[in-house]
RNA sequence: CGGGACGUAGCUCAGCUUGGUAGAGCACUUGGUUUGGGACCAAGGGGUCGCAUGUUCAAAUCGUGUCGUCCCGACCA
């Protein structure tokens, strides 16, 4: 491609919009650009390099069997009601009518319009399994979109859906996938980990896995063991439970309870520094909405309460904290001297309370806290379990070493769905017997377009974006640095000619610009390898530059073509 | 959805405090000189200052509202 003819606008300042590395780099080198807030225009570069993501992932998805077909962005709204995904989406779902008023939804992903197709197309053990996948637009109305790509409103996806008449059929088809994923993302050439994880809004019963590329911008935390495989999302991550958990207040457990008069002191900050006590001796109080219902969540005041297991423990939907009105309702007082003792709440005791010797927690009484505060003696602890996130200090589950924490970008997430979906639409076959069976589904999504931030990320310098050999949207980029020079021009076109000609992909840079203008946007755009064609010439050399390196070889020109097919190749 | 910031030329920003006919650099057009790391000279084009409304003789500037964009948090693949 001669890039006098492609449409490359770079910019030479950074645009106020983008703060995040990989976005500043997307829009200076002409990849992309913002229509609306988390809503993106891929530019002829930026959409060279989607493609080449797509096609690793379509080489790879076929390698499973998989089949690629594609569903309408536009859905029925009846069609996510019958999953109930309507209400658990709610506002991130894309809405709009037709002309009759009939309600439609852009599709968040594809599970009850594949699941609905299958249910009348598939009838019989006999056609099964399939595993069936596309890669397409996404609609989700994010309240806050994010960093460029990242988290977009629109965005691409690939999502793949399988079908198996039993779970160990859908084993093998998820462990298959899990399999590509990993050869996929090699591919990509990307710093990434596979991690246990929750599933979030699609669902699961089996259980999932995310793909987390690292990097510091990742919306996620991801915690792996220093000495054993074990990695999981930090929203899942178990820790090794400790039996005797050590209280500094050591003699209190022989005191009765005894009131605090602590005004003002709303936080576990504000308690700490004001008593001269440790965080750990605190008792932290939470109440929550669980489908509904209000709970009290316990948690030792260091700790964070982790939503996903609540869920998990107790079997609900949604978990929601309470506002401050109802908690004032439920509990008599405001969030902060809300405690266990007497508490007309249902209560749940994380395991590390549940083995205090005494703690501190509030009163339910306005600007009172309580002082020898016994599990067991003066609350219930009937409910226990591992209800909080881990921490820095925590051991791995497995074997016991310590943990080590990174932030993720999630770009690949799979699911055994069993059959969440199948149930719901009644998606439905007859087995071999003659007995009618749900299917058993599981689905595999891989964020397309956020792999373009993720690589990005992960590749560049101050100079630019350093592209891998796999998804650079050019292989070569040719610099001619004087166009009216007939022999450098003459030169550059028979090695354009003669590259393209074997294959390689070459951006042959014949702007009539200044060489420092052509040399900063190659180095923006990031293509590997560089060619400079100059006065040099007049000795018959050109240049070589490695972007990845910064390594720099003369060339003669007669040998120049194998000398790059060979360098190229590694 | 809570908190914060910003909106002036294609891009980056100044001007706003103290109201008085809108600026710079880059980019763009024309001509010329240049050509190995974002050239130089000369001459040009381009903005209802996000929108609405109020105050005022007069609003980019002050008030109110609204829309948009970004950041932190909450939430989420």
């Amino acid at each position: 491609m001669r890039q006098s003819s492609m449409f490359i606008p770079t910019l030479r300042e950074v645009p106020s919009e983008a703060e995040a590395k990989n976005h500043q780099l997307l829009l200076r080198s002409g990849f992309i650009r913002q229509t609306a807030a988390g809503i993106y225009t891929y530019l002829p570069l930026g959409w060279r390099v989607l493609r080449k993501i797509e096609n690793i992932i379509r080489e790879e998805m076929e390698i499973t069997g998989a089949n690629e077909l594609h569903m309408p962005a536009m859905q029925p709204i009846e069609l996510l009601k019958s999953s109930g995904r309507d209400a658990l989406y709610g506002d991130e779902l894309m809405k709009l009518n037709d002309r009759h008023e009939r309600e439609f939804a852009l599709g968040p992903t594809h599970e009850e319009v594949i699941t609905s197709l299958i249910k009348s197309e598939v009838n019989s053990y006999r056609q099964l399994p399939l595993n069936l996948y596309q890669i397409q637009t996404k609609f989700r109305d994010e309240r806050r979109p994010r960093f460029g790509l990242l988290r977009g409103r629109e965005f691409i996806m690939k999502d793949a859906y399988s079908f198996n008449t039993d779970w160990e059929g859908l084993d093998q088809t998820y462990w298959a996938m899990f399999d590509a994923y990993h050869r996929i993302f090699k591919r990509l050439d990307l710093n990434y980990r596979s991690v246990e994880a929750e599933s979030g809004a699609i669902g699961d019963e089996g259980g999932t896995h995310e793909f987390m590329a690292l990097a510091d911008i990742g919306e996620d935390t991801i915690v792996t063991c220093t000495s054993c495989d074990y990695s999981a999302n930090d929203e899942k991550a178990e820790y090794k439970i400790i039996d005797e958990i050590p209280t500094s207040d050591h003699d209190s457990f022989v005191n009765t309870v005894e009131k605090l008069y602590t005004p003002n002191l709303k936080s576990i900050e504000n308690l700490t520094q004001d008593l001269n006590i440790n965080s750990e001796d605190l008792i932290k109080t939470l109440i929550y909405f669980a489908d509904g219902k209000l709970i009290a969540v316990l948690v030792r005041g260091d700790r964070e309460v982790n939503e996903h297991k609540m869920i998990h423990f107790l079997d609900v939907e949604q978990i929601e904290l309470a506002d401050t009105k109802t908690v004032e309702k439920a509990t008599g007082v405001i969030p902060g001297f809300v405690g266990p003792v007497k508490l007309d709440v249902p209560i749940y005791v994380d395991y590390e309370v549940e083995r205090m010797t005494s703690g501190i927690c509030g009163a339910n009484e306005l600007n009172y806290h309580l002082k020898n505060v016994i599990p067991g003696r003066d609350f219930s602890i009937e409910n226990t379990g591992d209800f909080r996130m881990v921490s820095q200090n925590d051991q791995c589950p497995n074997c016991g070493e310590n943990f080590k924490f990174n932030k993720g970008i999630e770009i690949g997430h799979v699911f055994k769905l069993g059959t969440r979906y199948s149930k719901k639409l009644d998606a439905t076959f007859l087995d071999s017997k003659g007995k009618e069976q749900e299917i058993i589904m599981g689905c595999y999504g891989i964020g397309v377009s956020r792999l373009l931030s993720a690589i990005i990320e992960q590749n560049n310098d101050h100079q630019g974006i350093i592209w891998p050999k796999s998804t650079a949207p050019f292989r070569v980029h040719i610099i001619v640095i004087n166009k009216k020079d007939i022999t450098q021009m003459n030169t550059a076109n028979d090695l354009y000619q003669k590259l393209s000609d074997i294959g390689i992909e070459v951006l042959l840079d014949d702007r009539d610009e200044r060489p420092g203008v052509k040399f900063k946007d190659a180095d923006l755009i990031g293509i590997p390898y560089r060619i400079t064609i100059g006065k040099k010439i007049k000795e018959n050399i050109v240049e070589m530059k490695v972007r990845q390196s910064g390594e720099q070889h003369l060339i003669e020109v007669d040998e120049s073509l194998n000398n790059i097919i060979e360098f190229i190749k590694n």
